[in-house]
RNA sequence: GUGGCAGUCUGUUCUAUCGCUCUAUGGAAAUCAUAGGGAGGAAAGUCCGGGCAACACAGAGCGCCGUACUUCCUAACGGGAAGGUACAUGGGCAACCAGGUAACAGAGAGUGCCACAGAAAAUAACCUCCAUAGAGCGAGUAUGAGUUAAAUCAUUCCUGCAAAAUGGGAAGGGUGAAAACGUGGGGUAAGAGCCUACGACGGUAAAAGGUGACUUUUACCGGGGGUAAACCUUACGGGUUGAAAGACCAAAUAUACCGGGAGCAAUUCACAAGCAUUCAGGUGUUUGUGGGUAAUAAGGGCUGCUCGCCCGAUCCCGGGGGGUAGGUCGUUAGAGUAUAAUGGUAACAUUAUGCCCAGAUAAAUGAUAGAACACGACAGAACCCGGCUUAUAGGACUGCCACCUAU
RNA sequence: UGUCCGAUGGUGUAACUGGUAACAUUACUGUCUCUGGAUCAGUCGAGUCUAGGUUCGAGCCCUAGUCGGACAA
C-alpha cells in the first residue's frame, strides 16, 4: 500500500490543534526556498506521515501564482514520498511534517522536485540525529 | 479594402500515464471497483442593491447617512432602456445631423466664503462727472490813497481757476476667474432700463404638441454676481449586524441540580457573651474559644507493593442541564439556463418545451511526455443572486464616419 | 470573510473653515580650532502615493485605483 502515489485526504495533515502543535514544537530545517518543520507523532490514519504544504502570502501576492508554487511542491512530494514511507515503516513510526514555501520566484517543476528529493533524504537524516 | 470611434461576443485544443475532489451504483466495509461532474468574464475590488439569518421595534418627531432632468424596466438599486436639456467635437453655407460627456432639483428661503490685484468682491461709493457753494489764487476796468512818475495798498464790478462742505448720479476708471444686460435714439444740470425700438436672458399666464421632462407661439412682468463636489432647503429612501449570521447533535474533563448507598465522633473542665430567675452573687440554659481524656471513619494523594506521611467531612454510583473539542445542516434547483413564439422602439415581460451545470473546509482542476497553431492575456469559487468599477494577449461580428479601388 | 485608518524633502512630523507647502534632523559650504566634534551663519533638497473631476485656484472636496497598517476567531 505505501508504495502507491496516492495523496488523499488522510496523507494529508488537516487537524488545526495538531498543526498548531506542528509549529510550536516540532523540529525545523531550512533548505533554501523551503523552511521545512516536522514532528514525531502518534497518528490516527495507517500512513507513516501527514504532510501539510504551505506558500505565504507575502512571497506571491497573486492567488493563481500561489496555487501553482503550492500544487508543484505537493506533486513533488506525492511523487517521491515512497523512501521515507519505507523507512518510516521500517522503524514502525509516524510524524507530522509541514512545508513552507520562502521563496520570491516561481520555480519550475524540475527544480522543485531536485529540492524536495533533498529534503526528504534529509529528513530521515534529521530523525536519527533526534532520535540519538 | 484600410483606418478611427462606439458596442456585442469569445477567451487554446487533442492523446497517453500518474494523481486530487464530489455525486451515483455495486459492496459488510474500506484508502476498493465502475460511470459521471469539477473555476471566471471578470471568480478580483468590496462600490451599490436584494435574498437569507439573528437581534431590536406602539405611533410620531428631531438627528445622522444616501439619492436628485423625465418616463419606463426591475425583487431592488446609486443599475439599465428610451427620451429631454446643456456643453464641447466632427460634418454641413445654414437649418440641422452624428456619435460623445453631464453629481443635470433649488443661489426669486437663510448663513458662510470669494486669496492677490482692484475704487469696489456685495444691501458698495474711492476717483472722475454735475448742481449748490465759494476759503483762496490770478488777470483786467473804475474810483480813492500813495508817488516826480511808477510800484504798492484799499474798495466795487465782471470774468477765469478753484479747496472744504452739502446734494445728485451710478455712465467712465489700466485690476481680476468673476464687475451690475447689448446696440441705436430720446432724455438730463450730469446721468442712468429713466423712457423707447430691436435683440439676448429670466419669470408668470394662456394656447398648441407630448404620459412627462420639455418644445413652439403670443401676452405681460423683471432687472445687484458666483459658489450647494460649503452649511443648507425641498422631495424620496434607509432599524442594526453579517455565514466567523444562525440551527441541531455531542466525546473527554469539571459540575449546578435530582435519586440511591456509605459516613457524619462521645464526655469533661476553664473563660467570655447572651437569655431566664427581682440589682448583684448563685443557679439553669444556649453559643463561641481554649485545654484534657477516650475513640479513631469511608474516601483521596505520594508508591509497582507494604509501612509511613499528608488531606479529611464528605465520599461512591446513576441520572441530568448548559456546553468545549469535533461533527451535521445552513450550502447550492435558482429573481437558474437554452431554444422558440407573442407583446414592447428598447431595457424587459409572458407562455411553451428541453436541461441540471463546482461545492471544497489548512481548503479539490495538477504533473510528466508528445502533437497542432495565432505560441496562450488578465486572472482562482468559499452563503447566493442583480449590477457597477477595475485588469485583459489574440480572435469574431455589428453600426457610424473618413479615405482608396471597382461598377 | 468583513470593518476602519493612513500615504507630504533622505528621515520624523506640521499646514485651522480650499489661497505662494513649514519645522527639526541629515547632506553640503563657510565661521571657530593645530585637527575633529559641538556652536554660530548660510545653501541645496518636495510640488504632497497614482489617474481623473468639481473650482478662478486643490495637500485639503469628490470618484476610481496602488501600497502600507490596525481590528473582529
Amino acid at each position: 500500500m505505501s508504495t502507491t502515489l496516492t495523496l488523499g485526504k488522510d496523507e494529508r495533515l488537516k487537524h488545526r490543534k495538531v498543526i498548531g502543535q506542528l509549529f510550536s514544537k516540532g523540529h525545523s530545517f531550512l533548505v533554501y526556498p523551503y523552511k521545512v518543520v516536522w514532528s514525531a507523532t502518534p497518528l490516527v490514519s495507517d500512513f507513516p506521515v501527514q504532510a501539510m504544504f504551505a506558500v505565504t502570502k507575502k512571497s506571491f501576492k497573486s492567488a493563481v501564482k500561489r496555487n501553482t508554487m503550492r500544487r508543484r511542491i505537493k506533486e513533488a512530494y506525492r511523487l517521491n514520498k515512497t523512501g521515507l514511507y519505507n523507512y518510516l515503516i521500517e522503524k514502525n513510526i509516524s510524524m507530522t511534517v509541514g512545508f513552507v514555501y520562502l521563496g520570491q520566484d516561481l520555480n519550475t517543476y524540475k527544480d522543485t522536485e531536485v529540492k524536495i528529493i533533498l529534503i526528504l533524504r534529509r529528513l530521515t537524516e534529521e530523525y536519527e540525529k533526534a532520535s540519538r
